[in-house]
DNA sequence: ACTTTAGGTGTAATTCATACACTTATTATA
DNA sequence: TATAATAAGTGTATGAATTACACCTAAAGT
């Protein structure tokens, strides 16, 4: 059923740099490998071109679907993962990005919480494997340069909004949470004030629940009010880190 | 000369929204009229949809071309700009955002001085017109949507980047820069902290010039230094207004 | 000469960010 | 069952940055 127009169209796709926070195992590591890693979820081609390579997922943006819906769509195609945080990254449109047609892709990221999706991704059989950051294959295309740019606007993003969350289960403690911002940060915060800062923002509650199973004191478990994130943000609060 | 697929493909177009700042003459404003006004620039349709209202200048992108060159084109061809600032700004791809056929576009905000360009604007006998951005008239497809989004990005990037300089003369005093900072981000500045800030920011030039011509003690010019800019944002510098 | 207009300048008070160390609770182990 | 090991939890003092604020100066107009 060809489809037939009057001048050229460029193709246009979606791909999707989906963010996973993944907690080592204390066993495994090494003394000084950090405790949680970030990691993009990649694809591997099995078509040409750059097949056996490794991409992100995505794919053509149909006539019918809004460019939103056609990245959820992707996403839950390629890799069963529905209902994350996604927001639009940036538009690539060199024209050599894509070696045998023109093709633009709007590009989005995603924040998926691991600790849900982990069974679930790998009772999916297929060809979607979680990399850390500091460990990618090379990618198809022009990946590298999508990444490079969503792990900018992740840092961005983290440093002014309490979008971290996304990328943790329900309850959590306040360490976790800190070593969540060291590590998409890339820098070292001081325990107390990051505490008093993320206390002060007012959007955590503080929960009747501690850790089980650890081999020291337990720590209080938290989990994200969003509804008072959201009457805050109204108000135009800042909730710069 | 029809092109044919195998999949049916949107139209991909690219639109800018320009801004420009104009002075207002002393005589014909009112006394509570701000000095400056923020402007955009906008083309009246003579095609359906939508013809005879304003719309956004843009168009196709083709196939032999990337994003950037298509919406530095379309800027070209439709207002005679050129050399520009220019941004990606958003990828707008609602199903029904054109009544008659799926188009998704790519938004692009510029930056206009003009101090240079008015005159120019003139002599391309077109069918652009300057708005005030307070007063703008019904706009075609979902431009209201883009200038709103683009809106917000200026006042963004304005208050985390000393972008301002691309929307006054080369030459400028301290008064108009504040004068433009206040009328983008819509508040009311303090003139010594003001000048303190952007002063200690250390990317303005203090000319052997003043003022000419103003029925009052004359101000002084000032440049901005880009390549000093370039070398401080290199460091990580912050210039958070 | 006087009025009008905008230009230009410094300091004190307050708020915010930073640096920093010890006690507590829990489990593991000797 | 005492002790070691581990991470949790907590407050303050210092310095830096931000804010608020008012008067004199220079130039042209009347």
């Amino acid at each position: 059923m060809p489809y037939t127009y009057e001048f050229a169209r460029p193709n246009l796709t979606v791909d999707c740099v989906v963010f996973g926070l993944e907690e080592e195992n204390y066993r495994k590591r090494s003394p000084d490998e950090p405790p949680l890693q970030l990691k993009i979820l990649l694809i591997e081609r099995n078509l040409p071109p750059f097949k056996g390579e490794w991409a992100l997922p995505g794919g053509f943006v149909r006539v019918e679907e809004s460019l939103d819906q056609a990245a959820r769509r992707e996403l839950r195609e390629e890799t069963g993962i529905e209902e994350v945080f996604l927001e639009q990254l940036y538009s690539f449109g060199e024209v050599n990005r894509d070696p045998r047609e023109r093709v633009v892709t709007v590009a989005y990221y995603a924040l998926v919480n691991l600790w849900k999706y982990r069974l679930q991704a790998a009772t999916d059989a297929s060809d979607a494997r979680w990399f850390p950051i500091s460990q990618l294959p090379p990618l198809a295309f022009d990946h590298d340069q999508i990444v490079t740019v969503a792990r900018q606007r992740l840092q961005g993003k983290l440093r002014y909004e309490p979008i971290g969350f996304e990328l943790l289960p329900e309850k959590f403690t306040l360490t976790q949470l800190q070593r969540l911002y060291e590590t998409v940060l890339a820098a070292e915060l001081d325990k107390r004030n990051f505490r008093k800062k993320i206390l002060n923002m007012d959007i955590l509650v503080a929960l009747d629940e501690v850790q089980q199973d650890v081999a020291h004191r337990a720590a209080r478990l938290y989990r994200f009010d969003e509804e008072k994130y959201r009457q805050l943000k109204e108000k135009g609060f800042n909730f710069q880190i």
